[in-house]
DNA sequence: AAGAATGAGTCAATCGTTTGACTGAATCAA
DNA sequence: TTGATTCAGTCAAACGATTGACTCATTCTT
């Protein structure tokens, strides 16, 4: 059963192909008669004609597809809400999501690039696993966009997580409510979300008058709450007195939880603990829920989109934009003030430590 | 810069386009020399062309392309494999995936299956987030295979879970291990999951002479963490002699953990607790490594995807196939026997519960 | 030496839409 | 009355790839 075509609905309505196009694009003014285009409009309906998108592409070389090269996001726990946004986003604005899983090579993406101009992409979005660096090959689309990652070259809006500044807002949270000996479990890697956050602690260490031993940055190359456990024992076993534990992300704080129910430690009474990315299987399952930062994937993903819309849809040069965005702190309820008797005592007035 | 095309291949080859394609999708035989074939790649090379799917889609009436309704798929932590096992296969077979998120209303798949044949989709994927009912509405898609979830008319290939044998994997190894009160939390809705799940564990009742009481199964509207740890104080306030937790999923296991380690009790030595889904996030994380059963997302995404390949390349009408796939028990730290100095002794012989 | 067969290509229709150029009738201005 | 304008449409050429139907020259058969 053939689909139907402008033909068959323009023999019904006995019209030409042409005033079938012209009316249900909204453009026939001045082509026909309101009566006709009402019953086009009825024909159409009645065949349940549905354009062919191939045909009108590679009429009007333009197919409002995107390519979505995925580099390793699908495989990861973050995928659903970036890639969700992203589709949702295009979808709002008529346009359509192909979806390929590439490996960080150049070769890889170049691969992915090559397919996405068969399917002549009106453009590509590239996100990224985690937040780093991508180095493109050469490429044979227009107009690109990345989200959660930037290109080597800076030829390329971007669209990445605001590190600092957002994992500055559990740090000085910490820092209001008193604490003085604060660690930060965190990953030996240099990518910018560790180099970053751990910019960021060293300034809230000033800021605050933390204790600055370099005993209180725990490094290890894995991330997972097992590594957090083990970091934590290590940790607490130097330095008791210790009231707050960041991790870099929220599977490490996951192991600080275990370490410190270990050792019958409340909490956040005894020991406040926060983690980054509020990937929510974890930071709303631990008791009690861990006080983290939402990574904005949703945010990244719509905000790629728009862009990369506005950039097929532009005729002019569009500058290069690089948005860095701030994540939004999710408070529950791993966080409290050092508990007097400690061995620091908090030096703020009493009435900043309550919230 | 407009993109090559066979014209501009063949000019430079100085041979017609007939040529070039003919030359380029390797049916050149009886039509040209070798050595025009091999001048004829090397211009394509030189110029770097890729061939315009949008054209020969129209033209062979075949886009190789496969639509992806994901019903409410890439909002749950379960996306990841299953979207990717489905990409790789298709792309290992030169097939692409358009993704389209839908709601799981009739409308909402409605409109996604009016996207997909404006695209002249191939053939159309429907995964669904969990293992249930979809009602399908009036499609103009020949070509359609549901992954983790079938159509309530039985009218298409559909690729689940078998949870009643897969969950009697980590209920016999409880059984084997010499358990007796076995107590089972699960969720009080009823989809397929949960009756089979809930069949499964009742036969294992019989099977392994567990104590039938009632109090043994306990419900909650909902499944997270915090259910978990409400649901498991409240069966150990009635029943402190049982020895294992079954839970309907990895999160009301990892609020079994909470509620277990608040009393102290040991996993597994006092309690052995065993979950189901396999969320490495908590599986893998939680402190002892958690006894789960792995849903076949992988397997489902990529059967589903080969046999829709494979229906969209038969000339005949092929049969429709439903698939039930067992899962993979992941066994981890969680399970041990349960100690004789319980209150319940292990009626099994030593030789059967020494694994 | 005439006709058939083969080899190496080219031609042109087709897929379904879009859209500028055209047409033929009716209306209007002077 | 005549020429210009408007209206309501139709025509046909793209877009790029595919493929059955051709062509033309050479070689083979008898």
């Amino acid at each position: 059963m053939r689909p139907t075509t402008l033909e068959d609905v323009g023999r019904r309505a006995k019209v030409s192909t042409s005033i079938v196009s012209l009316v249900l694009s909204g453009k026939y003014e001045g082509r026909c008669t309101p009566e006709t285009a009402e019953e086009v409009r009825r024909a159409a309906v009645e065949l349940g004609y549905r354009a062919n998108r191939l045909a009108r592409g590679l009429r009007k070389q333009s197919t409002r597809v995107l390519g979505l090269l995925s580099i390793e996001v699908a495989t990861s726990p973050y995928a659903g809400s970036m890639i969700l946004a992203a589709q949702q986003e295009a979808r709002a604005q008529d346009y359509d999501l192909l979806f390929v899983e590439v490996e960080n090579t150049p070769d890889s993406i170049q691969q992915g690039f090559d397919l996405m101009s068969e399917h002549q992409a009106d453009g590509v979005l590239i996100f990224s696993y985690f937040h780093h660096s991508i180095e493109l090959p050469s490429r044979r689309v227009k107009n690109i966009v990345c989200a959660n990652g930037f290109d080597s070259e800076g030829l390329y809006d971007s669209f990445i997580p605001n590190e600092y500044e957002s994992f500055m807002q559990t740090l000085d949270l910490l820092g209001q409510q008193g604490h003085k000996s604060v660690a930060f479990l965190t990953d030996s890697s240099s990518y910018p979300a560790c180099l970053e956050r751990l910019r960021a602690f060293k300034s809230a260490q000033k800021k605050y008058q933390w204790n600055e031993s370099e005993t209180f940055v725990v490094t290890s190359p894995t991330t997972d709450p097992g590594s957090g456990y083990k970091m934590t024992n290590q940790l607490l076993m130097r330095h008791l007195e210790t009231t707050a534990v960041v991790a870099f992300n929220d599977q490490l704080a996951m192991g600080a939880y275990q370490a410190a129910k270990e050792l019958n430690l409340r909490i956040p009474e005894d020991l406040s603990i926060v983690g980054f990315d509020d990937l929510e299987l974890i930071s709303a399952g631990l008791r009690p829920g861990l006080t983290t930062v939402r990574l904005p994937h949703l945010d990244m993903g719509k905000l790629a989109v728009k862009r990369l819309i506005q950039r097929c849809e532009s005729e002019d040069e569009l500058s290069i934009e690089k948005q860095e965005i701030l994540c939004t702190m999710v408070s529950r309820q791993s966080v409290a003030a050092p508990r007097l008797g400690n061995l620091v005592f908090s030096s703020a007035p009493a009435g900043k430590i309550k919230k």
